[in-house]
DNA sequence: AAGAGCCCTG
DNA sequence: CAGGGCTCTT
């Protein structure tokens, strides 16, 4: 009897099956996925909500073909007894049923295959020509309760916002409807007629019934019969339904809480610590994460809140961080993202930028009208782009920790040679501690160098928080700041060089501007992008440090073989504090 | 002796 | 940028 049903169900298991790839785009274009997706958990469920779930007409179509019968939501039984189109898949059926029944029944059949329509099919396609053929009669009726349906379909302008009640009305109705249907299979005839009042039920329990009708076979080749047995059966269905629906909804409300929330953002903010006393990062340095020697992160939450804590507070608030905080340069303040979430790339630039809103005395007057009202959301949306790159070091990358750590942590740890491709991965560990520098680290150890140039390793460990500092770490950071000193010097001796042959007089003609070339090479080499402001201080001390070898070359002190180092002497004075948003937990 | 830093090289 | 050798300082 029911087995065109059960056969179109069956294929759309098989749909649905496909259709739980959460593939926007997919969803776009096939319905099934609109009934199958919210099912999924957590991050799937952004896509829910995602303009794209319903951005199209095709998915509006789609969503509409799911049930085609529904839009007949006329409580006037009299004109719903018609023959569906789906009855005429049921050419085997041997039943001599009057054509009354023949009309409900095929009514409930059509019911079902609007709930299960397959992906991609048009509610037109399935249902008009069918209609066409054995509902001449009733064209005119059809046509006072299409409207609904079509109207919503051709309505592909409105926004998802508009539409989804709409689509949850219907829903509503289609289910009060099959209530209908087996309310009546109770009835003398035990077929459905159309009296019962959709008040009769929690609406809301409904509302997405549809969707999970689709997504477990049981209901739909068991559960589906119950609507046409007796009272109790159909009860202990709703029931389930209820149920159902509840513990989904609370599954996730808790997923959605733990996903869209970074972990540990609800703890307390930490900021103050790391700002007012961030030197003192490195003797709590044992209370937080350590790392076992088998590779495997070892979580320790610190008794008392200090520096641990303070490390998954991920995103600075910029109205805290320094009075000089400015306009970034090159990025209006206004470019938020609606969602922002922790992750590993998007710590550094939260930092990155905060060092770009970092300015002079000049600038903060110039800038100080444009005083960011910072929402660290804002900084997202240029991170979320940069992947975790593998670790620069590639002494490191040959550690043994590598092979034995959790894939889970891996992202999250930037173990060499490991291309993260999610995001989602390295969001939600918080607590871990990269064992490896980054090309992150590196671009932020360059931004370091605008403010100095021999920074202690308590300065680093301070500034590079989540890293688990061995040895080698700390050497690779005093090597790179090596490295950056050298190309500072050898530019600083090449221009002052430069100047000399050029006959610069005097020294105090010799300065250091933004548009000086020699800036222009620094900038290139500490800062690539050209998307940090560096930081006046910086040019001053260049100045400095170009006028010292100018006189020291002038002076024939450049025969002396280590002629340079009174030279690293002065300069190593110059050196100013890094500001605290490179300190305050967010170095990644 | 150990570590920091510079210099040179690839 | 990393590796290694070298010098210098502690």
């Amino acid at each position: 009897m029911y087995s065109t049903s059960n056969i179109y169900l069956d294929d759309c298991t098989a749909e649905h099956l496909h259709s739980f790839q959460p593939d926007p785009v997919h969803s776009n274009s096939d319905a099934s996925s609109i009934c199958v997706t919210p099912h999924q958990d957590g991050e799937d469920a952004k896509m829910i909500k995602g303009s794209d779930y319903y951005s199209g007409g095709e998915a509006d179509s789609s969503f509409f073909s799911c049930s085609p019968v529904e839009v007949n939501t006329s409580r006037d039984s009299s004109t719903r007894r018609h023959p569906s189109p789906a009855s005429s898949f049921c050419a085997h059926h041997d039943w001599n049923l009057s054509s009354g029944h023949q009309a409900k029944r095929a009514r409930v059949e059509n019911i079902i295959k609007g709930m299960t329509s397959s992906p991609g099919m048009h509610s037109t396609d399935v249902l008009t020509p069918q209609y066409e053929q054995t509902e001449h009669m009733k064209e005119d009726e059809r046509n006072g309760e299409l409207p609904l349906h079509q109207e919503n379909v051709a309505r592909s302008g409105i926004s998802h916002s508009q539409r989804r009640p709409q689509h949850l009305r219907q829903l509503r109705t289609r289910f009060y409807h099959v209530d209908e249907v087996t309310t009546d299979n109770n009835k003398a005839e035990k077929y459905p007629t159309w009296n019962i009042s959709p008040d009769t039920f929690p609406k809301d329990a409904f509302t997405d019934f549809d969707l999970e009708w689709q997504k477990y076979p049981s209901w739909r080749k068991g559960k589906l019969m119950n609507f046409f047995q007796p009272k109790p059966e159909r009860v202990k269905l709703m029931a389930d339904v209820l149920k159902h629906e509840l513990s989904r909804a609370v599954s996730r409300s808790v997923d959605s809480v733990f996903k869209s929330v970074p972990l540990l953002q609800t703890a307390p903010h930490n900021e103050d610590v790391g700002i007012e006393k961030p030197l003192q990062s490195s003797l709590c340095e044992d209370k937080k994460i350590r790392l076992s020697c088998d590779g495997y992160a070892k979580v320790q939450i610190p008794d008392v809140q200090s520096e641990a804590l303070s490390l998954v507070v991920q995103k600075p608030r910029l109205e805290r961080c320094d009075q000089r905080i400015v306009q970034p340069r090159s990025r209006a303040p206004h470019n938020l993202k609606p969602h922002q979430s922790f992750s590993h790339d998007s710590a550094l630039h939260d930092n990155w930028l905060l060092q770009k809103n970092h300015n002079t005395p000049r600038q903060q007057v110039l800038g100080s009208s444009e005083v960011v009202q910072a929402n660290s959301e804002m900084f997202d949306t240029q991170w979320t782009s940069v992947k975790v790159k593998p670790k620069v070091n590639s002494r490191r990358a040959r550690s043994p920790h590598t092979a034995t750590v959790d894939p889970v942590l891996h992202g999250r740890l930037c173990f060499p040679r490991v291309k993260i491709e999610s995001d989602s991965v390295v969001k939600h560990h918080p607590y871990m501690l990269n064992e490896g520098l980054t090309t992150n680290h590196l671009k932020k150890a360059k931004l370091m160098f605008f403010y100095t140039r021999y920074p202690s390793s308590l300065v680093l460990k301070t500034c590079f928080h989540d890293v688990q500092f061995t040895r080698c770490i700390t050497s690779q950071l005093i090597k790179w700041f090596s490295n950056f000193r050298e190309f500072y010097y050898i530019q600083m001796e090449k221009f002052a060089r430069h100047a000399l042959v050029e006959g610069v007089a005097d020294v105090r003609d010799l300065t250091v501007g933004r548009e000086s070339e020699l800036f222009r090479a620094l900038n290139m080499h500490y800062n690539k992008a050209s998307d940090f402001q560096v930081p006046d201080r910086f040019v001053e001390v260049a100045g400095i440090t170009l006028r010292e070898f100018y006189v020291a070359i002038s002076m024939g002190k450049d025969h002396d073989p280590s002629w340079k180092k009174a030279i690293y002497k002065v300069i190593c004075k110059l050196d100013g504090d890094v500001p605290t948003e490179f300190k305050s937990h967010q170095s990644r």
